[in-house]
DNA sequence: GAAAAGTGCTGAAAGGTTTTAGCAGATTGG
DNA sequence: CCAATCTGCTAAAACCTTTCAGCACTTTTC
């Protein structure tokens, strides 16, 4: 019934050696100088009974556990935050590690509790992601520590992952060009706030930066700007309505997401004003919503899962601090008029 | 820089004892005859150096690692996960454990891996969750290794956590009586496959047995029972379009997911009929969607983050084999008249 | 009043791995 | 031919914890 786990002392006495000339060939240190003989005898041994390292055994020596740690604000709350893991996912698979999840709903106790259950199993690093990106607050920690920042920036901790935001805002306006709209445009969520940067996250005021810096390149001006603080889809409907209330000539909306569009798409349809040919709509994040619209939302691409991945590359491969910044592409669909 | 962690020795020269006393009064053995004045020596240097177990070491130890493993044939693919993983999550620390979360794609090598990478790391129990509940493959594993199956089944182990579909099935149909509708009812995404259990899953087949035992219960029938293969929002666009088409007079939809909902939404509103007045739409998983459509959509819950909380402490409290149903609540919104 | 149980603690073993130092014999360099 | 180097391998230490057996008494039990 308990099979007892094999260990190396097995296969060594399997194998007519020592555990030491076992665990050499088996970690396959290079300096080595064991018979090939040695080598298959060990190899056929291994096999045979199914050998497999205990973890715990080898952390203890080596302080090496092929484990690092996920520490996130929120997990489920966002969907965005299923990008991220899976990119992480898989790149720690990819390089053979294995993945901790840890939560912490943003409360400094729990970060401090995660950092600890973390370090108590000696993980090789900790990705420390945001759901929304924004200066973390990141408990002490020993210098050892390898650490990345995932959607969010840390002063102490230079290494991080962002999206390309500035290059994102920039795509959204192009994308209006490229269509041949250049006037009558809308900018839907755009909160004077944000720009001073006073209330929200970096990387949105980067968006909206794009965003500014594009259309001034093009000497075009927004034909309006509503604001909101919060973009969930009635905040949305309700800002398109008002907008549209105002018989105001319109061509185009952007919208800061694909939530806000969502609720646009609403106001829009409700109006009885179609969506792209009497006007046009922009977005950013891709949502899952946006593929489930009626045209297709078309969109600039918030890229968790390349994020994830970069993110346990970098931690894994020792990067030094910088800020990388991963490219959002934009999604094509239906919701801009071809061109 | 390179501070050494602060071991056990550590403490138990700072208290003037031996490792095994410090040992003893740390884990708080219940049978041990240390003296309070030791006990409280040795509390004092753990909290002035700031000790913290090495859990490789005991782990050597003890066998105990509290870790547990969530492996999941897909994260991110479907937004269920995140409500599994959350609930999970939650529950584990809560018992002061850590999840490992795996990734298989469903694939078997990757499943054997993650089995093996866990096994490596001698959590103290697996979780295998499906994403669409279904029988699942579970690979050779050691007798000792607790198991417990979420959101589907394996016949080799018993303990499992499921929605309670057949009780949700009926209070969809509940709802519908309750608002005084019980004819013109159309049932959306209904598939004769299902029923007879040849292609999807186990659990789908029990929410439509729910709903067909309340139907006959009441003396009900179904006006319109549309059927499709997979259940996306263009699916139950194109599906509901079709049945307005034929002129039939409706009073209901019941749609077997939200998805199809948001699609049957997007048609009813082209075709000019308002929900709830015209026609009441009841559906199934409380999606994040459901709560963005306009009206809200009244739906009967998929309860993701109750079924992750089960599944870790049956893991943990060491339950007999045996199926657990979660009931599905429903989430009233403003999809159907009020009554 | 002898055996048993209690007291407060310690030393050593065990758990499975990696790594360092070293051992005997063979080969090479000068 | 002596020393140095190479060769193929092993013994033992180290990593940090938990647990078992015991020590040298004192107290209780019948």
């Amino acid at each position: 019934m308990t099979k007892k786990r094999v260990t190396l002392s097995d296969v060594a006495r399997l194998a007519g050696l020592s555990t030491s000339a076992v665990s050499m060939i088996l970690t396959g240190r290079p300096d080595t100088r064991l018979s090939p003989e040695a080598h298959k005898r060990v190899h056929e041994a291994a096999g045979q009974l199914g050998y497999r390292p205990n973890v715990a055994a080898r952390a203890l020596r080596t302080d090496k556990t092929h484990t690092i740690a996920f520490i996130s604000d929120y997990v489920a709350t966002t969907r965005y935050a299923s990008g991220l893991i899976r990119g992480a996912l898989e790149a720690a698979q990819a390089a053979a590690h294995v993945m901790l999840l840890l939560e912490t709903g943003g409360e400094p106790a729990r970060e401090v509790q995660a950092i600890e259950a973390a370090l108590d199993r000696q993980v090789d690093g900790i990705i420390f992601a945001a759901m929304r990106a924004r200066e973390v607050f990141v408990p002490e920690l020993p210098a050892s520590t390898r650490v990345v920042m995932l959607n969010g920036t840390s002063s102490r901790f230079g290494l991080s992952v962002l999206p390309d935001e500035f290059g994102g805002g920039r795509a959204a306006v192009e994308l209006l060009r490229a269509a041949g709209i250049t006037d009558g445009i809308a900018l839907i969520g755009h909160n004077q706030q944000v720009e001073h940067g006073l209330f929200r996250s970096e990387t949105v005021s980067r968006r909206l930066a794009g965003i500014h810096a594009a259309m001034a390149e093009h000497g075009m001006r927004f034909a309006a700007e509503e604001s909101c603080w919060e973009w969930e889809p009635h905040h949305g409907y309700d800002l398109v309505r008002r907008l549209l209330a105002t018989g105001q000539p319109l061509r185009a909306m952007l919208c800061l997401n694909d939530r806000l569009a969502f609720g646009a798409y609403q106001a829009l349809n409700e109006a009885g004003r179609r969506v792209p040919d009497d006007i046009a709509v922009v977005s950013f994040d891709n949502d899952e919503l946006a593929a489930y619209l009626r045209p297709g939302l078309t969109t600039v691409a918030l890229p968790h899962e390349e994020m994830g991945r970069e993110a346990v590359r970098l931690l894994l491969s020792g990067a030094p601090a910088a800020e990388h910044l991963i490219e959002m592409p934009v999604i094509h669909r239906h919701s801009l008029p071809p061109h």
